[in-house]
DNA sequence: CAGTGGTCTAGACCACGCT
DNA sequence: GCGTGGTCTAGACCACTGG
């Protein structure tokens, strides 16, 4: 019936031509084609894989060769007994470089919030306090050994209640202990307590790497298969040039842009 | 004969047990924990699919599935006939808040060729220069309309003769006619260029999004498949706030950690 | 040319979300 | 309960790489 397949049960080709593209990589053409023009727009449905295998005339393996492809480049979502839908594309703007500023922190909350904020959404931090000693990645980065104990604030950040980025922020003991860096909650802004306590940054040292998420990850975060993400390692120093804290957040990359203002000399 | 198989030709299940991981999974797993214990080291070669196959009692297909999760995670390499690899995993730093400074310029080429040496590789690029209509993203940085030409440097950075990542410079005409912009080839560095030639940046936003990479760009570079990348874009301006460069990196995750110096104020 | 990964089919059962 | 995606099998042929 169909004019493609010229063999049965194995590889199947076209007439008159010696291989080009396979039937997946045909199938995920029309459907990325289909969304580029926007006759698939983000939060519509897929159609099912079933209807597909019919269309292009392949076995739903096939298809879903295919739809993986897609979902793995992260123009699709997915998940049993739902349907697949095109995803938006929407991002955050995360100012780094003025994130630890004074002038952007607020009763409300830390500049991340404030960011959030200025983009018409609402943030939210679940925030808990443990004491724990710290990872080689850790202990290298604060100049500690690796059985000194330090002072962990862990942050899932939502936006609109949906969660966003994680956020773990690490002290010394020496730096944080008796401090409001103990206490559990959203308690105004890491950069303004640690100036309060006599620990103010001078330096920061950011470090971004860009790498596929952990299982563990991309379940806290609701992360869909094949979204990558940043992680990104902030080590601030005071005026001795001690390291005072060291923040890492995972950070979904399709729901956010990192924003960098430079004055170079 | 396996003591794992309760029903034929739909979904086993372990015995005693409801669900938890699919087979896939488990044989995924066995090889993560494998790597992470260096019984497999960058380099060594995978067991092939068939051999798996028997090892744990499953089809060949459900082996696939489990190679093709970690070839997604960036752990292993592919290709037809080849074999699998376990794949390494250095990093090259990248220092992008120094990256304009004029004390990292040198005879020998612009700041990246710098960084690239002071940690023990060869870097090279390849440049190739265009004069074309912007599109919608650089017109809009640039400040210009979308019918003004620009000049487009594409550069191919190589680090030991590997693809390394991809950075297209986008100058304004007036900023970039009849001047060494306009030269192909590795012509020293464009901020030592823009500087001399009364455009030095005072200015610099850096822009960054985490996403996989477009059939295109994971040609160009050589990509295996799963592997993110970050497209960083920076726009430079000068003393008297015009935009006059914009540049568009396309940087593969697995390669590179970006690193910013800050001093906030 | 042997061995390996790449593609494909046909059919089956399971698990989840929704109505 | 129906429809959807998720997992799995068994078997087949193709295409590339390397000895």
């Amino acid at each position: 019936m169909s004019t493609y397949k010229l063999v049965m049960g194995g590889r199947t080709m076209r007439a008159g031509s010696s291989d080009a593209r396979a039937l997946y990589e045909r199938v995920a053409d029309a459907l990325r084609i289909a969304i580029e023009r926007e006759e698939l727009k983000p939060g519509d449905m897929v159609p099912p894989e079933q209807e597909l295998a019919e269309l292009h005339s392949v076995s739903r393996q096939t298809v879903r060769q295919a739809l993986q492809q897609l979902t793995n480049e992260g123009l699709l979502t997915s998940g049993r007994g739902r349907g697949r839908k095109v995803r938006s594309q929407t991002r955050l703007h995360w100012q780094l470089s003025s994130y630890e500023s004074s002038t952007r922190h607020s009763v409300e909350g830390d500049a991340w919030n404030t960011d959030v904020r200025e983009q018409g959404h609402e943030p939210r931090q679940d925030v808990t306090v443990n004491i724990d000693t710290p990872s080689q990645k850790i202990a290298q980065r604060l100049q500690i050994d690796l059985d000194e104990p330090v002072v962990v604030r862990r942050r899932i950040r939502y936006v609109d209640d949906m969660p966003f980025q994680l956020a773990d922020s690490y002290f010394p003991m020496d730096v944080a202990e008796g401090t409001l860096l103990m206490r559990p909650g959203d308690v105004s802004t890491p950069g303004g307590i640690l100036a309060s306590i006599g620990h103010a940054q001078k330096k920061l040292l950011d470090e971004i790497q860009i790498r596929m998420p952990s299982k563990e990850e991309s379940d806290q975060l609701n992360l869909p298969a094949g979204s990558p993400v940043a992680e990104h390692i902030r080590t601030g120093y005071n005026e001795a040039g001690k390291p005072v804290r060291v923040m890492v957040s995972i950070i979904p990359g399709d729901r956010h842009t990192l924003v960098y203002e430079l004055e170079p000399k």
